[in-house]
DNA sequence: TTTTTTCACTAACACGCGTTAGTATGTTAT
DNA sequence: ATAACATACTAACGCGTGTTAGTGAAAAAA
C-alpha cells in the first residue's frame, strides 16, 4: 500500500492539485476523470477523497489561487508612483511570467473556470471583471496624459490579456526561443502598440 | 411529431450543426450532451442520428469549415501584390470579422479541437501549423524590407491570433462599442505594434 | 508498547452518457 | 390512392462517471 509521496512542506492535497492542473490542462476539466487523476497520482480513485472534497474543489483551488496572485499584484502596481506605460509593462511582464512559470494552473484557471459552480462561479467572474476594469483604468489614465494612443481602453485590455495566453503555443513547441526573448518580444509588440509616438 | 423546421436551402443537418456550435461554445464540447442538443433542436436525442453520424462528426464539420475559410483567405492574400503590413492588416481584419460574425463556430473550432479524434486531430493540427507558418513568413518578409520591427515572427503570430479571441469578451457584454470600432481599435494596437517607425 | 490517527484499499451505488434497434407517422413521388 | 421515403418516436444497451461505505494497514502520538 504505497502512499502518495510528499517532500516536507508539501501536503498530499497539494500534490493532487498539482497533478490535477496538469491533467485539466491536457484534457480539459470535464474530459479528465478522477480515475485518470488517481493514476497520475499513483493511487486508487477513491483514495483521493481522503484529501479532497470533490472534483470541483480542485478547480476552485486552482482558479482562486491564480486569481489571488493577480489581484495582489495589481494592488501593488496601482500604488507605485510610475507612469501608466510603466505600470502596464509591469502588469504584462507579470502575466507573461506567470504564464511561463505556472503554465498549467494559469492555463486551467483561464480556460476552465466555466465549470465552476455557483457561488464560486459568480465570485470568480466578479474578480475577473474588477481586475479588467482596474487594468482599463490605468490605460485610460495613460490616454488622458498623452502617454498612450487614443484607443478604447477595455478593448486594449482584451487584447493584452488574451495575447498572453498565446504562450500556450510556445510551451507546446518549447526551446525555440528562450523565455526571456519571448517576454521581450511580447512587450515590444504589445506595449509598443499602445505607446503614443 | 414535430419535425425540425428548415427554411429552404438549409438542411436539417445544418440546423443541428448550428445549434451544436452554440451549445459547444456555451458549455464546452464534453459538457454539452446530445440530449441538450436535442432539446435545443426540439426533438428527441435519438432522432438526431437520422441526420448525423456521431457527436464528434459535429465537431469535425465545425472545425474544418472554419479552417477551410481561413486557408482560402490566406491563399488569396498571399497572391496579392501589396506590402507585408497590408497583408497582415488584411489577415487580421478577416480574423476579426470572422470572430464577430461567425462567433460560435470560430470560437468552438479554436477552443474545442482537442476533442477531435485522429485522423481529424492530426489533420487539423497540421493545417493550423501550416497556417501559422505562412502568417509568420509574411511577417518575416516585412522584417527583411524594414516595414516591420525586428521581432520574432512566430511570437508575433501567437500574439495576433490569440488577441483576436479576446473578442469573446466583447460578445459577452455586447453593444458597448460597435463592431467597426472594435475592429479599428484592434488594428491600431496590433498592426501599430508591429510597424517600424 | 499501546493507542490513535492517517490514509489506501475493494466494492459498489446511482446516474448520465453516446448510440442502436425497431417501429410508427408524416411527406413526397408515382 | 398507393408506394416509397424521410424522419420522428420509445425503449434500451453498455459504459464511464463522481462519489460513498466499510475495512485494514501503516505511521504518528501517547
Amino acid at each position: 500500500m504505497a502512499r502518495i509521496k510528499t517532500d516536507k512542506n508539501i501536503s498530499r492535497k497539494e500534490v493532487i492539485i498539482t497533478k490535477a492542473a496538469s491533467l485539466f490542462r491536457e484534457k480539459g476539466f470535464k474530459a479528465a476523470s478522477m480515475r485518470d487523476l488517481a493514476e497520475a497520482v499513483g493511487v486508487e480513485a477513491a483514495s483521493l477523497y481522503n484529501h479532497i472534497k470533490s472534483k470541483t474543489e480542485l478547480l476552485h483551488e486552482l482558479c482562486f489561487s491564480v486569481a489571488n496572485r493577480f489581484m495582489h499584484h495589481i494592488d501593488e502596481v496601482e500604488m507605485e508612483k510610475i507612469s501608466a506605460i510603466q505600470k502596464i509593462e509591469k502588469l504584462m511582464r507579470f502575466h507573461i511570467s506567470e504564464m511561463v512559470h505556472h503554465y498549467e494552473e494559469v492555463y486551467v484557471s483561464d480556460r476552465e473556470w466555466k465549470h465552476l459552480a455557483d457561488p464560486y462561479l459568480s465570485n470568480y467572474q466578479n474578480q475577473r471583471r474588477i481586475y479588467r476594469k482596474r487594468f482599463a483604468a490605468i490605460i485610460e489614465a495613460g490616454i488622458r496624459n498623452k502617454e498612450i494612443k487614443n484607443i478604447d481602453a477595455p478593448t486594449a485590455v482584451l487584447i493584452m490579456l488574451h495575447a498572453v495566453s498565446g504562450i500556450e503555443s510556445w510551451h507546446r513547441s518549447k526551446q525555440r526561443i528562450s523565455a526571456e526573448e519571448l517576454e521581450e518580444n511580447m512587450i515590444t509588440i504589445l506595449v509598443g502598440g499602445l505607446t503614443n509616438r
